[in-house]
DNA sequence: CTGAAAGCGCTTACAG
DNA sequence: CTGAAAGCGCTTACAG
């Protein structure tokens, strides 16, 4: 297989030179139209790909952004990076995208092997964990970050942080179960200690404080498996809590399968909350109420405002929230209710 | 912010030409220890980081792999992705990953962008539709390209395929049905005339025609929706079918939610084995039974066979099958049995 | 073992 | 509008 064209075969071939060449292939305006059609040509008939990592050398930008995701096999995330990457694709431009695994170690390896390949900006929604050393790598290398989902470093002035409004969602999905006529609510799930926790509890409290119910408290990891033990530990030392919202719906999911295994009726005896809405929570039975967070919306968002900082150097807000909702769903609604 | 130094600052600093910085970078044996050293020190000191795009205009390999996938939402991808992304960084490259959505179109133009990027190698998990123009592009910038999950082109000489072996996981998963006293078994979902339902689908029909039992096929989506459409079409027309063997994780936990719902015993009554086995198979209720494909395993050996080709310009057979096993859980397995 | 020179494929001023 | 020249930060022979 020969050597790949170049723009001085392409300008060999259409009789010009390889400056009037470079010019067609960058639009630019200066460049008579006739001129443009012999050129074009000449690149198909050479099979001509424009060399992206020649350009960039001489300054030009890569076109390419680093997503670093703590991880990509949790749905919500996949979503987040999905949604992402095919905005930036829409607009010309290309995403390296690595797991970290919640290691901090091997978040900072991939975020220095992305600076060597020269991507233009990051985002990274982090591992916990120390992430000083890495971010400061960043900001040396003159390139913009923005962390998403999780605030894991305070210089937000440097570091833009973005996510759903958590503390809003908490609110909602809280006075919905009361208004459902939940007498005891718990709060289920999530790591103590953690933002993401606190935020994704705050409105819960906010709204028990104000009416003065006590708030029953089950903090653990955010998967299935807790959600189990939350259903035991509820039974075993707080009968008489009626209602949970959960630190996610994976959490959410557990106490579910555990209900059904038991024959409990979820949404009449017992009614159940998640969190970020993924999809399977339209897909089970009973399907899960759940906050919206309209992560593939927010995944969009983020590639604009990465874009904007990098092509009209518009450095984003030092926080940026958005919107949330609630969708109601079988797991916190009576049934003859949502038969009528 | 200053520019970011370069071999030549590093040189300056070590007293050395930047020769002997570049061969210090790539870890030559022929700079003596002490000078290496040296150079270290300067390169810290400078706060250097190499640059890859620089080295790469040079002919040095990229380092980046191109991961061109149909659809990134949907967890048995995913976890492809992640898994052979993070081989990837563990050998020291790294991954541009784009989403399709099922689109050729998209498809055409982010391998397109890949190219120009200048990725070393493809591996495209294919939207069905015509890859001609796409692979040979591909080809034509003589890059290695393997093609998984799903055969596109047939010119497996040119782009060879990997894909786990479906054909015995759909007969060892049909005997099993068989084993536990199934006296109809159905196939359900899957697009009729894609390759992969072919696939899943031929150890099923091998089977039963060794044993002359009429099959009862069902092909559709391969969505939960579907297995919600396949339960009421198995009841309407098929009331003899005990037993269910489906396309994938999802057809037969639609099929599960909709037996949930109208309070039926899924396997003790009817019995169920999906295929994929997803990370939910284990942890809903009932657990699902399901073809394990171990596709982390895969992922993993993808990624070493490209970088094999790439290093070592093995080309890899033009099929491999890499080998699957039957995950027993609750769904296919009479209660009384598994609560021995 | 180390230095000076050429070149990878583009873009960017700068003349014409 | 178009051409000739220099340079982006490396690597690669080739001398010393």
């Amino acid at each position: 297989m020969a050597r790949r064209p170049t723009i001085i075969d392409v300008a060999r071939r259409a009789g010009v030179s390889k400056s009037t060449v470079s010019l067609v292939l960058r639009n630019s305006p200066i460049v008579r139209e006739a001129t443009r059609a012999i050129v074009r040509t000449a690149m198909t008939e050479e099979g001509y790909v424009y060399n992206r990592t020649a350009a960039n050398m001489r300054g030009a930008d890569a076109g390419l952004i680093g997503l670093v995701i703590n991880d990509l096999r949790n749905p919500f995330f996949t979503q987040f990076a999905t949604s992402l990457q095919m905005t930036l694709s829409a607009r010309n431009y290309s995403a390296v995208i690595a797991n970290t695994d919640e290691d901090p170690m091997l978040q900072d390896q991939v975020v220095r092997a992305m600076i060597e390949h020269g991507v233009s900006a990051f985002v990274i929604s982090p591992a916990y964990g120390d992430v000083t050393a890495t971010f400061n790598a960043i900001a040396r290398a003159g390139k913009p970050l923005m962390q998403v989902l999780r605030k894991v470093d305070p210089r937000v002035d440097l570091f833009p942080f973005a996510a759903p409004d958590y503390r809003r969602g908490s609110r909602i999905a809280t006075e919905h179960l009361l208004k459902g006529g939940a007498e005891r609510i718990a709060f289920v799930g999530g790591l103590q200690g953690r933002n993401v926790t606190s935020e994704r509890m705050s409105g819960y409290l906010a709204v028990l404080e104000e009416i003065q119910m006590d708030p029953v408290v089950l903090t653990g990891r955010s998967n299935r498996a807790f959600g189990h033990e939350a259903v035991r530990r509820l039974e075993m030392e707080f009968d008489d809590v009626d209602a949970a919202l959960c630190f996610n719906d994976f959490v959410a999911m557990g106490m579910l399968t555990d209900f059904a295994r038991s024959g409990k009726v979820v949404g009449t005896n017992f009614r159940i909350v998640g969190f970020d809405d993924i999809e399977d929570c339209s897909q089970i039975y009973p399907s899960l109420s759940s906050v919206h967070c309209d992560i593939s919306a927010f995944g969009k968002r983020i590639a604009e405002t990465v874009l904007a900082w990098l092509e009209e150097g518009s450095k984003p807000q030092a926080e940026m929230r958005t919107p949330v909702s609630l969708v109601v769903r079988e797991s916190s609604q009576d049934e003859t209710l949502s038969n009528l």
